[in-house]
RNA sequence: UCCGGCGUAGCUCAGUUGGCAGAGCGGCUGGCUGUUAACCAGCAUGUCCUAGGUUCGAGUCCUAGCGCCGGAGCCA
């Protein structure tokens, strides 16, 4: 192997592990991102999806070819690029390439649409298949990426079994309003708003087990924590209870920041996230508030919320507000969540039930709780919500042999992501986003 | 579904009381041996969202529509 330049033959590499090659002579494949001239040097930023590295092009050291070639290239121009790795302070990757070579596969037909300048968010997502090659959510979906190994390294070293859930559904968990409809042979199917259901068998079936897919809400909600099509963890958990599935969230959560802080610490610097607000939540337990305190709270601080009603946005920021980390709100109201809670045994107007808070105002990230476990009441609630009990029989059985306590929860991950980011808005977090207004590219 | 905002060059935007359509960036041409969203000089660029209306005259005022953005509710 060629460790010093003048080697006929370049090591074929990538700029994320360019430090390897520090004064060899080798190849790099990618596109033009941006460049500068200066009469006889060019300065060509390249980017290869593993980084950007700048390629020196001076005129005495290449051919007259190359030195022209150079000077022509117009941005996104896929190139391949054969030179010399050398250490230069200068650059913040650390290193630059002293070009030799050049070899243009293809230029592009017009103008590249996204210039290195101010765009508007509009237009930028009219353009997301493009845009994904910018730094910024290049960066974004790298801490997604982590994100998401993380949820899988912590559901596998926990003992759970993927044990993936039907986007198709025959019928709602929660009513059709906010359901995709589509046609299934002549009948109506819908897109899923939620495994849980089916991890609730799963459990039964293996322990542990967890879903991780997309999601579907046909929710007219226009503000910047909805999506139309999102992705979600649903761990489900047999013989466990709310307790025990909080202490699965918290160690959950603080495994992805933990790792996210570990191994993003180029994108969040991209992002300009100051991760110091993030440490809080490397580390369960996190802080614990029931809705009875969470109401008296509100209230202190002059909100006009009255007991029985879901916190809104701006209770749950001013909840938060008080903590560094995330905060577990635990027995709601059973009246504002799902049929499928059970019932506070100490006061049955309440359920078991919590959702996790993201600090610095970001909001809901989890939602979960222990579920019924019992035929007659679950039958009982059912119908109190005016479901059809056909639709259900599967569910009933979970609980017509051999039913336990169990509990589970559903994570987002495009609000865990916006979070981490420190992000205004969810729909970066995702590379193809689908809102109310969007569904291209 | 409700409330608010915006729509002008490829992009980001300015455009006064209604009076010749503008800037910066990007592009193109030229200059520069160290640029970091490089710099300097020059050139080109328009369905002012659409359809009506008021007016001698509308980017500007009025009406309707379309598109987009944000918030509420609902949720992850």
């Amino acid at each position: 192997m060629s460790d010093g330049g003048g080697g006929a033959t370049p090591i074929l590499t990538r700029v994320g592990e360019i430090a390897a090659h520090e004064g060899a002579y080798v190849e790099l494949r990618g596109w033009l991102y941006n460049m500068r001239s200066s009469g006889k040097l060019h300065f060509l930023q390249m980017r290869d999806g593993s980084g950007v590295i700048q390629c020196v092009a001076f005129k005495g050291e290449v051919s007259e070819e190359t030195f022209a070639l150079c000077g022509e290239l117009a941005q996104e121009s896929a190139i391949v690029v054969r030179g010399d790795v050398r250490a230069d302070e200068r650059s913040p990757l650390g290193f630059e390439l002293g070009v030799r070579e050049v070899e243009l596969l293809s230029a592009p037909e017009t103008e590249y649409p996204i210039s290195p300048k101010e765009h508007g968010v509009a237009f930028l997502m009219e353009h997301r298949h493009l845009w994904l090659r910018s730094t910024r959510p290049h960066a974004v979906l790298q801490v997604r990426n982590e994100v998401i190994s993380a949820c899988r390294e912590f559901m596998a070293d926990g003992g759970f079994t993927l044990v993936d859930a039907p986007i198709l559904t025959p019928a709602a968990c929660e009513g059709t309003t906010t359901l995709f409809e589509t046609d299934y042979f002549g009948d109506t199917a819908y897109l899923t708003q939620s495994g849980q259901l089916y991890m609730e068998a799963a459990a039964m079936a293996f322990g542990k087990a967890y879903c991780l897919g997309p999601t579907f809400r046909a929710e007219k909600s226009k503000t910047r924590r909805h999506l139309t099509e999102f992705w979600m963890i649903e761990p489900e958990i047999a013989y466990c209870d709310l307790a025990g599935d909080m202490e699965v969230a918290e160690s959950m959560v603080a495994h992805i920041v933990d790792r996210v802080l570990d191994r993003c610490t180029d994108p969040l610097r991209v992002l300009e996230r100051d991760t110091a607000p993030l440490e809080a939540a490397r580390k369960a337990p996190f802080p614990r508030l029931s809705y009875d305190d969470a109401i008296e709270i509100l209230k202190d601080e002059g909100s006009s919320i009255e007991w029985g009603s879901d916190l809104g946005g701006e209770d749950e920021t001013l909840l938060s507000a008080n903590y560094d980390a995330p905060l577990l709100v635990h027995r709601y109201p059973a009246q504002v969540k799902a049929f499928y809670m059970k019932a506070d045994p100490d006061d049955e107007r309440l359920a078991l039930c919590v959702d996790m808070l993201a600090p610095e105002g970001y909001g809901e990230i989890i939602g979960g709780g222990q579920r019924e476990d019992d035929l007659t009441i679950l039958e009982g609630k059912i119908a109190e919500h005016g479901l059809p009990k056909e639709a259900f029989e599967w569910y009933l059985d979970l609980r017509r042999y051999g039913t336990v306590p169990h509990a589970g929860f559903g994570m987002g991950i495009e609000r865990v992501v916006t979070w981490l980011c420190g992000l205004k808005h969810v729909r970066e977090t995702i590379p193809f986003p689908r809102t109310l207004q969007r569904i291209y590219p």
